[in-house]
RNA sequence: GGCGGGGUAGCUCAGUAGGUUAGAGCAAUGGAAUCAUAAUCCAUGUGUCGGGGGUUCGAAUCCCUCCCCCGCUACCA
């Protein structure tokens, strides 16, 4: 067979916070399989990942907690590497893009574009905050728009009246950072015409996908960013972190991060090639033809790894003789939700990776969430299920077959592989099987089918068991030795099949059974033959999987959203004085008649008594209540705060409630008692 | 409200070029076996395939409509 030539990648994680058990299933744990496949039916495959560390939410992070954007990214990158590392990803580089190479490589990419000339730079006034020292970016700013009067205006559009207008219009305008009034400064940013390839990207993803068969909801995906037309998209931005736009001209401008973000990929492979040392080992790959590219992520990245990577890798094509290779498929999952509901770090609802091998090992998780990976919908992880996958599928269907044949073979055939004699219908079914099963196998995992295939390898463990009961060797072992041995030998070629099998999803454990058997894996298409020689020599037995107590799980199930415990330890807050808190007037107000607001899912308009007059709040708690359970409640108001269009209603005050962990807020309330207006202090 | 995805057995999920009695695993019930991590193996399902309508000889699968859930987004003051 042709050694085919390969690159995976799996989505760079952004280095803002730790990955959780979603992420896995989303983007890494299939990619993981898939390479080990690859890798052991000889394919000449590289493994690409990295941390993604530029873009704003990584400033934001640094300035709330009061350090360095590099210690943010220093300290996720190393969590996530660490986590990826006991998870068993096995990457062959795991880079980030905060490097050199990254930083010349998107800058390159940049050039190339702004040579060609293909790029298109506008002019265009945008507001600069003179305290935060930065240009604000339009949903940082708000004002009064000039056409309807409505005072949550953005700078350059109203979506109150819909009017576009150029910012100068715009009245009133304050920055959401600092408060202050910003000031117009000129600006220029550069586009990438993405309407320019939109032709050839929708002829592009209709070929592969019919060559490759493309899943369907990925093409779904793409149908919608084509129907709605590709724009041009600006990749630049007016921040410090991040890479310089390299054009002397572009002081204190950087490249979106959606711009330079998927060139890691590239980078981390050049990266590869240095501590390789091989200075052009990436180009054998990313610049050859025949090369095969698979990116494997999650549904919120197809559009970057379907339209937009492969339109920048086309303009680039364009121009020059070394040519990239665009991505073959995109086997792109939907999303892991926990317990029913989706991750949420606020909520204390899920959990991260690194947390959840310091309870359990890697490989119990790998199975479990390869068994249910989410790659027709979303599918949730659940406790119960976890325990029950490794107790009754990894501890007694594979781990009790493997540990009764060994210890089989140790009392009866003194450790070592048994001659198999003349073969009856039952051991030749077997046979059978087995000798078919890396093809089918394979089948499902060159179609990306991981779960399938997955649930296919435990059932040859389930065949094994079965074949063991019905040939009985605990009775022929007395009354027919020869028959026994050939039993015996059979299962022990099983267990050698179910390594080889089993070795990508689990390697961990895998790696422990070649050891028990004593043997290596081999080509993968001949680990259905017979590959253990009578009279081979077999180690000692040990328990695979151990099971899970009730408690454990129960444990882990109690500690699900009690935020309470951890009240945010890491949220630092910023002091204030007494009179900054008596700027804001809190006053209890008597909820006089409540109603829906019409087309809206959860604004509710009330009317309140705040004892010397009324006010009418729109409030954003109709998904927790119903507007007849609202009326004659008192609840605690901010009585001073400046009025406010919604839906075009105006609101005059807003009241106080609390999220549950559920999402289910939670009004405060005073007792019946308290008069109307009593200020609270 | 807009866009997208879903609603199939008690639970988690398969199943669309429309076609014989709609599947798997788990759970449940009964049985067999005792080599083994009390692990295994066999048998057992009256599921309005979310509701209603339509196309068709035939619909879980195609069309229309309604209901419910999830995500993104617009409104969380």
């Amino acid at each position: 067979m042709d050694k085919e030539k390969i690159i995976v990648t799996s989505a760079l994680p952004y280095a803002n916070g730790p990955i959780h058990l979603g992420h896995l299933s989303g983007a890494y744990l299939p990619a993981d399989i898939y390479v080990r496949y690859k890798r052991l039916i000889g394919s000449n495959i590289i493994f690409i990942c990295g941390s993604d560390e530029h873009g704003v939410p990584i400033t934001i992070t640094a300035d709330k907690e009061g350090i360095t954007p590099k210690e943010v990214i220093d300290r996720f990158h190393n969590i996530n590497k660490q986590a990826f590392e006991q998870f068993g990803m096995s990457f062959d580089i795991y880079s980030r893009t905060s490097l050199p190479i990254h930083h010349e490589t998107s800058k390159e990419f940049f050039l190339n574009f702004y040579n060609q000339g293909i790029l298109n730079e506008k002019k265009s006034l945008q507001f600069y905050d003179e305290k935060a020292k930065m240009f604000l970016p339009d949903r940082y700013v708000e004002g009064t728009c000039p056409n309807c009067g409505n005072e949550q205006a953005r700078s350059d559009e109203c979506e109150n009246c819909g009017a576009l207008y150029d910012p100068a219009d715009l009245k009133n305008p304050k920055s959401k950072i600092t408060g202050q009034t910003p000031v117009l400064k000129e600006t220029s940013h550069y586009f990438f015409p993405l309407g320019k390839y939109q032709s050839r990207l929708e002829e592009y993803v209709a070929q592969m996908s019919k060559k490759y068969g493309w899943k369907d909801n990925v093409l779904q995906y793409c149908r919608g960013w084509f129907k709605d037309g590709l724009q041009d998209r600006a990749i630049t931005r007016d921040l410090d972190w991040g890479v310089q736009v390299p054009l002397d001209d572009a002081q204190g401008k950087v490249l979106y991060v959606w711009f330079e973000a998927v060139l890691g990929y590239i980078s981390a492979t050049k990266e590869l090639s240095r501590i390789k040392g091989d200075e052009n080992l990436w180009k054998k790959y990313w610049q050859d033809t025949n090369t095969k590219y698979v990116a494997f992520i999650g549904k919120d990245n197809i559009v970057f790894h379907t339209i937009i990577f492969p339109s920048m890798l086309m303009a680039w094509n364009d121009a020059n003789t070394d040519k990239y290779v665009l991505p073959q498929n995109v086997p792109a999952n939907e999303f892991l939700n926990f317990e029913g509901k989706k991750f949420s770090k606020s909520r204390n609802w899920g959990i991260d990776v690194i947390d959840f091998l310091k309870l359990f090992p890697a490989d119990p998780l790998r199975y479990c969430l390869a068994a249910n990976l989410p790659e027709n919908r979303d599918t949730d992880f659940y406790w119960k299920e976890f325990q029950s996958r490794n107790n009754g599928e990894l501890a007694d269907i594979l781990g009790n077959f493997v540990n009764r044949t060994f210890t089989f073979v140790h009392k009866h055939f003194d450790g070592k592989v048994p001659e198999k004699g003349e073969l009856k219908p039952i051991d030749q079914e077997i046979l059978n099987l087995l000798s078919g099963y890396p093809k089918k196998v394979s089948d499902l995992f060159e179609k990306y089918k991981i779960k399938d295939g997955v649930a296919e390898i435990m059932n040859l463990a389930r065949a094994g068991n079965k074949y063991f009961n019905d040939s009985e060797p605990w009775k022929s072992v007395k009354s027919d030795k020869e028959q026994c041995a050939t039993t015996i030998n059979l299962s022990l070629q099983i267990i050698y099949t179910l390594a080889e099998m089993f070795y990508p999803v689990i390697p961990f454990s895998a790696e422990k059974l070649f050891k028990m058997l004593n043997a290596a894996p081999t080509d993968w298409f001949k680990s259905g033959e017979a590959n253990l020689k009578a009279g081979h020599v077999l180690n000692k037995a040990e328990i695979l999987f151990t099971k899970i107590e009730d408690s454990v799980i129960e444990k882990q199930m109690s500690q699900l959203g009690s935020t309470s415990e951890t009240p945010q330890e890491t949220e630092k807050f910023e002091e204030i004085t007494i009179d900054d808190f008596l700027k804001v007037q809190l006053r209890t107000a008597e909820i006089v008649s409540a109603e829906k607001v019409a087309k809206s899912d959860k604004l509710l308009k009330l009317k309140v008594n705040l004892g010397f007059e009324q006010r009418q709040i729109i409030a954003g708690i109709g998904k927790s209540f119903q507007p007849e359970d609202l009326v004659g409640k008192k609840v605690i108001m901010v009585a001073n705060l400046k009025p406010a269009k919604l839906m075009g209603l105006e609101s005059q005050g807003m009241i106080l409630a609390v999220e549950g962990s559920d999402g289910k807020l939670s009004l405060l309330q005073v007792d019946g008692s308290i008069k109307p207006g009593t200020r609270a202090r």
